[in-house]
RNA sequence: GGGCCAGUAGCCCAACGGCAGAGGCAGGGGUUUUAAAAACCCCCCAGUGCGGGUUCGAAUCCCGCCUGGCCCA
């Protein structure tokens, strides 16, 4: 007899109340409300996909659900929308799997989201709602598209950007592009051309990603480590294809500078970083060797990012697709070299380059000559590099680059030193200059090691190596202690694996014994053939000073290798043997899929084939309805792909000014959609353009009047604000294309004037991914996650974890490897039973194979909206991945209970619900207690939203229920507070109740609640007594005591009496509120 | 292999460098109930992954290691 929450009936009632009252409708600028400050608060919209929600999606959703309600009662103008990124593969692989067509699938799957979301009370502005394979909505994408088309990008136009700084680089209309006479004079065709050539968006034969089972190209971002499609884990082969691409890495930069004042997570600025992979480097040209040794004219350039190695090259390595390859092979090697470049051809990438791989190449025959010191040098083709990358041509350094160090142990090439970190710098000096006496017989060790140890080690080299050794010389006894070796020294010196452990000397000489030297001789041998890190069998790769960096060109020894960067580069620039240059990893966009649910190009080709741009009042080109929409899946990887589109038998031609124009028959990937959806949500019933300009400057312009007025923004975001969306709430899964390509996008909008900010998310929040245990038996078979019970703890074996120990002990025994593998397997603890046998717990994804998903509508059914939306904010810190377990959902179901409870009269069950009355104890009366802690859970409440702490919000708010009810009188205007607390976090019921309790309107139009800072404090406080730093005993004190009256109440305490005993207190360290340390 | 994040009670999680516990689950006992469930009350439970360091004082800061997760290779 669940007497009185009925969760059941209220919930549809109030978000019907919500929809027809238009509470959460955002104004306008121009409309009444629109003076307020402004907050758009926006989800990742979500891919629907056929299988719907499964609790862990609605996790951001509910979170940014909460800021923006909350924001809405601090008196902000909301933008919160939502809608559908509805085109693409997902969408478009499930169509293929039922056999049911796209627009079909897709409407039916953005029904159940729409149903699923509403369910859960979100407060979205449903008017704005969107799909991107609304005609309504693409044509805007095609539009945008048009004008990346119609652009270039200038990188010598410095301006002033309406936030005043100073940009260098800019895109501009495609009509002010300087075309050279040359080409002019050539005639229209040929200006065509060189348009064409630096457009934004442009056609060009590249290597692509082809994936023959999806039927589709994929962007580099799509394919996995292993070479295989992210979705679908399809096969993915390397292949040249004509296609669409968008000039992304001329924005390189600027996507890297302004990733800095942005307030987003710093992991996920480092990821867009590390895509993006900036790297500064030279390009040097090596001669090549004629046959009789003397350089040549032919040149070899190559890329590297340190010059400061140039002296340790000690050879030349080609990617086998390099085109000088066949050229300057030597006949002699010839055979070797082509059956090697074909092999290589077929490997992937990510085979080539895996550090685990042996190192494979041949020899070409032919020799380079060194620019820095006229060193001939050998070729070689090896696939460990890679054409794609900088030159397709590397020197190679093995004493300083751990890969060319294992190609030349692989094939005995000179591995020679060239940089030396500090301790190695130091053992060459001693080298160099050690007394007879400190050579002779084993006393080389003990000075050496007594040197090392002197070493101050944040010094400058040289002459504080020289006084280091005369201090160590001039020292008889007991010499003076020194800083143990930092593992980073010994690292240095020994390699990684030994561990700093004893006396400082004897540490230092079991390093120099771990070199394995015979006497002081052999040592200094090692340095004079710089072949220090030859003999340590390991590159060094981090900084240090030049050493052997000496020739007729120049010298370069003992400057830091960052300066030696530096001065190497500026004399082989002064020389013309090389030039300074900054490398990008981030490539160009790749923006063409051979596929049917997507955007079409507005793009259009006369017979010549070159492209021509749909006009503007043509959009939108729509997608044709084709019965037939399935990609053409060809086995055979090197078929030119025939797209879907190019069977709309009536779509493919059309007619202009009595031309039949072809249209471009592929499609735009999904990407493209969601690079601007945030915009269209600023107005999205604009049919005259793609955002109007009010509305654009008012919800994205610069933010800071807002931002400033806004408790959610602290920090970096706040000084500096880029405009752009004041929260955007989404999962870590798209850090690095979806935000990137957006960026992208906002920057070229923003450069051609059609947006007012350059950055489109001013704060990003990742919310953590919500797993759930699965469970597994012996074997290693999936057991649903919901009937599993508990038990006594057991040990059972782990289904596939080995005991590597054991396995060889067993395999030496002579058992078989399958029969190892049984024996070996790890024995794990376990408290958790499936029909009576131990399975094991591990925390996973929720997925359907893993047989642990829970469905939102189940919970709904059983506890409500409410319920599911309090559980979700209260397993734990939003951003952290955290288990779901349904066992723990009855706590803040039974606190919504209490809540109810707290309002509402127990009556008679039987009778109609609006009979029921509200509980006896509210009146007019305020109690005085009940209101410290209201306003002490109104402070806490707020604080914890503003830095998205809802699981210690809500815990407070369970603490205020739980104190409350035990109040002999409640305030009707302290419930009423209370409810617009819980507001934000629990709205149906908090609207339930605040109706119930009288109050006009809706709480969620209410304001925040104040709160008075005087109410915080206690008067009185107990604080920890400490002696020594161990807690004796406590004692009450005013909170405002001094620190002289807080000692003094101390010592009255009788435990710290005995304590204390007659010693005498050194020093009271005194914490205001909190405690008193007596030290003796 | 590299980077980032995290390890606190049986479980999920709190704790400005200051009394290890806010909250929830589970467990035990009780009240109520024909009974069960629900509800309510009470109780039990760790010294913070391991080893060092800094400090009057460390879960918190620093160094090293171990384990797990995410990203990159």
């Amino acid at each position: 007899m669940s007497e009185s929450y009925d969760f059941r009936t209220i919930e549809p009632r109030w978000q019907q109340c919500w929809a027809d009252a238009h509470t959460f409708r955002a104004a306008q600028p121009g409309e009444p409300r629109a003076e307020r400050p402004k907050f758009y608060v926006l989800d990742f919209f979500p891919y629907p996909s056929g299988a719907g929600l499964h609790v862990g999606h609605p996790l951001g959703y509910i979170a940014s659900d909460i800021i923006a309600r909350f924001m809405r009662m601090r008196g902000f103008n909301v933008l919160h929308p939502m809608g559908w990124d509805a085109f693409g593969l997902p969408a478009e692989q499930y169509a293929i799997e039922t056999g049911i067509h796209p627009a079909i699938t897709t409407r039916r799957n953005i029904a159940t989201y729409t149903r699923q979301l509403q369910m859960l009370g979100l407060s979205y502005d449903w008017s704005r709602e969107l799909a991107t394979c609304d005609p309504s909505y693409y044509r805007w994408t095609q539009w945008v598209f048009l004008q990346i088309f119609n652009a270039w990008y200038d990188p010598q136009h410095v301006w002033t950007d309406p936030l005043g700084r100073t940009v260098r680089g800019r895109a501009r209309p495609i009509a002010e592009l300087p075309v050279p006479p040359e080409i002019a004079a050539r005639g229209p065709a040929a200006i065509e051309e060189f348009r064409a050539d630096h457009r934004l968006a442009y056609l060009a034969e590249v290597p692509v990603n082809w994936c023959p089972a999806l039927g589709t190209v994929l962007a580099n971002e799509e394919v996995t480590a292993d070479g295989r499609s992210e979705r679908g884990n399809h096969p993915v082969f390397r292949r040249p294809m004509k296609q669409w691409m968008l000039r992304i890495t001329d924005y390189a930069d600027r996507l890297l500078s302004d990733l800095e004042p942005l307030d987003w997570p710093e992991p996920i600025k480092l990821m867009q970083r590390n895509w993006i992979g900036r790297s500064e480097g030279a390009y040097v040209d090596f001669r090549l060797a004629a046959p009789d040794g003397s350089p040549s004219e032919h040149l070899i350039r190559v890329f590297t990012t340190r010059p400061d190695t140039l002296f340790g090259a000690t050879y030349l390595v080609l990617a086998p697709e390099h085109h000088l390859v066949p050229i300057i092979t030597t006949p002699a090697q010839r055979d070797a070299v082509h059956a090697y470049v074909e092999v290589a051809r077929q490997k992937s990438d990510i085979d080539r380059t895996s550090d685990s791989r042996t190192k494979t190449g041949v020899f070409t025959g032919a020799h380079a000559v060194n620019p820095v010191n006229g060193a001939q040098i050998g070729i070689w083709v090896a696939d460990y590099v890679l054409a794609g990358y900088g030159t397709g041509s590397i020197m190679s350094v093995p004493a300083h680059d751990t890969r060319d160090f294992e190609f030349a142990a692989a094939f005995n090439l000179p591995i020679r030193d060239v940089i030396y970190p500090r301790t190695v710098a130091a053992m060459k000096y001693f080298c160099d200059n050690a007394l007879p006496d400190e050579q002779a017989g084993g006393a080389w060790i003990g000075r050496l090691a007594d040197f090392l140890g002197a070493l101050h080690p944040e010094q400058s080299p040289d002459d504080d190596f020289a006084r280091a050794l005369q201090r160590v010389r001039t020292r008889r006894t007991d010499p003076p202690p020194a800083p143990p070796p930092t593992a980073d020294e010994l690292a240095q010196l020994a390699g990684p694996e030994r561990v700093p452990r004893g006396a400082i000397r004897a540490t230092w000489m079991d390093a120099i014994e771990a070199l394995g030297v015979a006497d002081f001789n052999e040592l200094r041998e090692i340095f004079r053939t710089a072949r220090y890190f030859a003999r340590r069998g390991a590159a060094h790769t981090g900084e240090g000073v030049c050493v052997n960096c000496t020739s007729d060109w120049g010298s370069f020894d003992g400057l830091p290798s960052a300066e030696a960067r530096r001065s190497i580069t500026a004399k082989l620039e002064a020389d013309d043997r090389g030039e300074h240059t900054v490398q990008y990893k981030l490539r160009d966009w790749l923006f063409s899929r051979q596929r049917y649910w997507g955007e079409p190009f507005p793009i259009l080709y006369d017979t010549d084939g070159a492209p021509i741009a749909e006009s503007a009042d043509a959009l939108p080109v729509t997608l044709p309805e084709m019965d037939d929409f399935k990609p053409a899946a060809i086995d055979d990887p090197t078929v030119e792909p025939a797209t879907p589109l190019s069977r709309a038998a009536h779509w493919t031609h059309v007619q202009r000014d009595g031309r039949t124009l072809r249209r471009e028959l592929n499609t735009m990937p999904q990407w493209a959609g969601s690079c601007w959806y945030y915009l269209r949500f600023c107005d999205p019933h604009n049919d005259r353009a793609f955002v109007g300009p009010a509305a654009e400057r008012y919800w994205l312009g610069s933010t800071r009047r807002d931002a400033l007025a806004s408790p959610i923004h602290a920090g970096a975001g706040r000084d500096r604000p880029l405009g752009g969306v004041d929260l955007y709430m989404g999962g870590a899964e798209h850090a690095v294309l979806h935000l990137l390509y957006a960026r992208f996008w906002h920057k070229m909008l923003f450069d051609l004037g059609l947006v007012s900010s350059p950055e489109p998310f001013q704060k990003l929040f990742n919310q953590g991914m919500i797993g759930a245990d699965s469970y597994r038996d012996e074997r290693g078979a999936y057991v649903p996650a919901d009937e599993i019970t508990d038990g006594p703890p057991v040990e059972m074996p782990h289904p596939d974890q080995l005991d590597p120990r054991r396995v060889d002990a067993l395999l030496r025994e002579g058992r078989s490897p399958a029969e190892a593998a049984a024996l070996a397997r790890v024995r794990v603890r376990t408290t958790c039973y499936h029909n009576g046998r131990p399975v094991l717990r591990t925390f996973d994804k929720m997925s359907k194979s893993k047989r642990n998903v829970v469905n939102p509508d189940d919970i709904v059914r059983e506890y409500g909206a409410d319920t599911l939306r309090l559980y979700e904010m209260s397993m734990g810190p939003l951003e952290a991945s955290k288990p779901w377990n349904t066992r723990d959902i009855i706590g803040v179901h039974r606190f919504l209970q209490r809540v109810w409870r707290l309002v509402i009269a127990t009556g008679d069950p039987d009778a109609p619900s609006e009979h029921w009355s509200l509980n006896p104890r509210i009146g007019d009366t305020l109690d005085e207690a009940v209101e410290r802690l209201l306003h002490r859970t109104i402070a806490k409440v707020e604080a914890d939203i503003a830095r998205f702490a809802f699981n210690t919000a809500i815990a407070q708010m369970i603490v205020f229920v739980n104190e409350a009810q035990h109040a002999a009188q409640l305030g009707r205007d302290q419930v009423a507070r209370f409810l617009q607390v819980l507001a934000p976090f629990a709205p149906h019921v908090a609207e339930e109740l605040w109706s119930r309790l009288g109050r006009t309107g809706l709480v969620s139009d209410a304001p925040w609640p104040s709160h008075d800072p005087a109410l915080l404090k206690d008067d009185t406080v107990e604080i920890a007594v400490q002696v020594n730093g161990k807690v004796r005993g406590r004692v009450s004190v005013p909170a405002d005591a001094d620190d002289a009256a807080m000692v003094t109440a101390a010592r009255t305490v009788e435990n710290v009496q005995r304590e204390l005993g007659d010693r005498p207190v050194r020093k009271a360290v005194c914490v205001k509120g909190r405690l008193v340390n007596l030290i003796v």
